[in-house]
DNA sequence: TCTGGGGTCCTAGGACCC
DNA sequence: TCTGGGGTCCTAGGACCC
């Protein structure tokens, strides 16, 4: 526990309904529902005036409807909202440098990483009330609700009692006495299922919460999550506030308005979903070893089947045939309500199409690519760069497939394939990881002339 | 017409290696 | 050949969060 309370949470109220509000004039103080529109679309948020009707987050749209039938029910403008959550997030990191959002509209911040001398209770206050001022000004008017203590724990609740557009600094040492009363649902991390097993073992309050002891949160709960658990509700949280976490999976999923048993039709769909998890992988400098492809059926159940490459790629044609494999293995004459494709196991290299050739029926060497990169062989330790690329002032595609020698871990092999234009597929040829032949072509060796593919800045 | 879309983390079993 | 433990990786599913 900290010494005094220098962790705030900060929370926008009714955020995407809020934006639509300041944006639309005619929308303010009238119940407004963001979410999908579509027939099974669900509600995202709603403002405090549709929460008056009983409309709330994840709840369905038709239900939303039937509730506040006079609100008025749009779709989320993601572009304006990412906006508007970057002139909040540059305002926390004005306080201090140490800024973890959590969403586009929440975000934890260390305020012993500023520059802030007095953390006295009083001072954070005046301190928050400031920063409410802040966000209402780089917002254009949007209201925030701020919670600041000793914990990510106790912000985070502290933000959630005084909404909307409320403030409450806990006072060291307060901190069990606020939370022993509340249900344990305050505490994130325990959804329906574990209050309900919690229910089942008489565990209400965080107060019933902290006299059970951990042996037997861990019998009921597992290992890592009654651990947790058994910490929090005794208000011991000493996890720290973390800033700039790396992603570690992109995804992209789609509901359809009504069931797909069409396998051709099903086939269109995850090429086109592959295509735009391809795309976020590019913008985003990403490849990845692992695709996931996610099938809810018609009954709701949900499956995914995955599979892992020697190596990244964020080649569409390398994805999408995995994504079509992967989808071949699940019964889907059913009918099929949700497809997803992720990619997973990120690399954080500019990638290209690794295991490329594959796909390339005309290849002749087609077979031997194969068993160079099956898919049960683990050779990867690290980011590699692969791909067909052009030599600038040579008539050649260089195209590398391997793994691990980047990072001279000598785990991998390398395969390379000389192209010409002129006569077409050249031999290929497979090198231990650490050759010296290779070094040339390392993206770690200055001057590479396959260390870039993108072109340099202009001006 | 019940139940979105983007994520994170955990668990459990099996493969595989030392 | 058997027994066995530890560690890591992979896969599938589930809980949870906003």
């Amino acid at each position: 526990m900290r010494p005094q309370p220098s962790i705030l949470h900060l929370d926008l109220d009714a955020f995407f309904a809020a934006v639509e509000q300041r944006d639309k004039p005619s929308l303010r103080a009238k119940p407004v529902v963001v979410g999908g529109l579509g027939p099974r679309g669900v509600v995202a948020t709603a403002s405090y005036e549709a929460r008056a009707f009983g409309v709330r987050s994840a709840m369905r749209m038709a239900e939303a409807r039937a509730r506040c039938p006079h609100a008025a029910f749009l779709s989320p403008r993601f572009t304006i909202y990412r906006r508007t959550s970057r002139a909040v997030m540059a305002a926390l990191r004005e306080l201090s440098p140490v800024v973890e959002p959590l969403s586009l509209d929440e975000a934890y911040v260390d305020l012993t990483a500023g520059t802030i001398g007095d953390l006295s209770p009083s001072a954070v206050e005046s301190l928050a009330r400031d920063l409410k001022r802040t966000v209402r000004r780089v917002t254009g008017g949007l209201t925030a609700s701020i919670g600041v203590g000793t914990s990510k724990l106790i912000a985070k609740i502290a933000s959630d009692l005084r909404k909307p557009d409320g403030l409450l600094v806990v006072t060291p040492g307060a901190e069990t006495e606020l939370l022993s009363p509340m249900p344990v649902s305050v505490i994130p991390g325990v959804g329906p299922a574990t209050a309900e097993r919690l229910r089942r073992m008489g565990v209400h309050t965080v107060g019933d919460l902290g006299r059970v002891g951990e042996e037997e949160l861990v019998r009921a709960l597992g290992k890592a999550h009654g651990q947790a658990l058994a910490r929090l509700a005794r208000a011991g949280d000493d996890r720290p506030v973390v800033a700039e976490r790396e992603a570690k999976s992109i995804s992209v999923e789609d509901t359809f308005d009504h069931d797909i048993a069409d396998p051709a039709l099903l086939g269109v769909v995850i090429e086109r979903l592959a295509s735009r998890v391809c795309e976020r992988l590019a913008r985003e400098r990403l490849s990845g070893r692992t695709v996931t492809v996610k099938v809810r059926l018609y009954d709701f159940t949900t499956h995914t089947r995955s599979a892992t490459l020697a190596g990244p790629t964020d080649d569409d044609r390398v994805i999408t045939r995995l994504a079509r494999r992967l989808l071949s293995e699940v019964d889907t004459s059913a009918g099929v309500r949700l497809l997803g494709v992720g990619v997973s196991g990120l690399a954080d290299w500019v990638q290209e199409d690794l295991f490329g050739a594959l796909v390339d029926e005309t290849d002749a060497d087609a077979e031997h690519a194969d068993a160079e990169h099956s898919e049960t062989e683990r050779v990867t330790s690290g980011p590699v760069q692969t791909g067909p690329r052009w030599v600038p002032g040579a008539d050649v595609i260089h195209r590398r497939y391997g793994a691990g020698w980047v990072w001279g871990s000598g785990l991998g092999r390398v395969t390379v394939r000389f192209e010409t234009a002129t006569t077409g597929p050249g031999p290929v040829r497979t090198f231990a990881s650490d050759d010296p032949e290779l070094a040339p072509y390392s993206p770690l060796t200055p001057h590479s002339p396959l260390a870039r593919t993108d072109p340099p800045p202009a001006g």
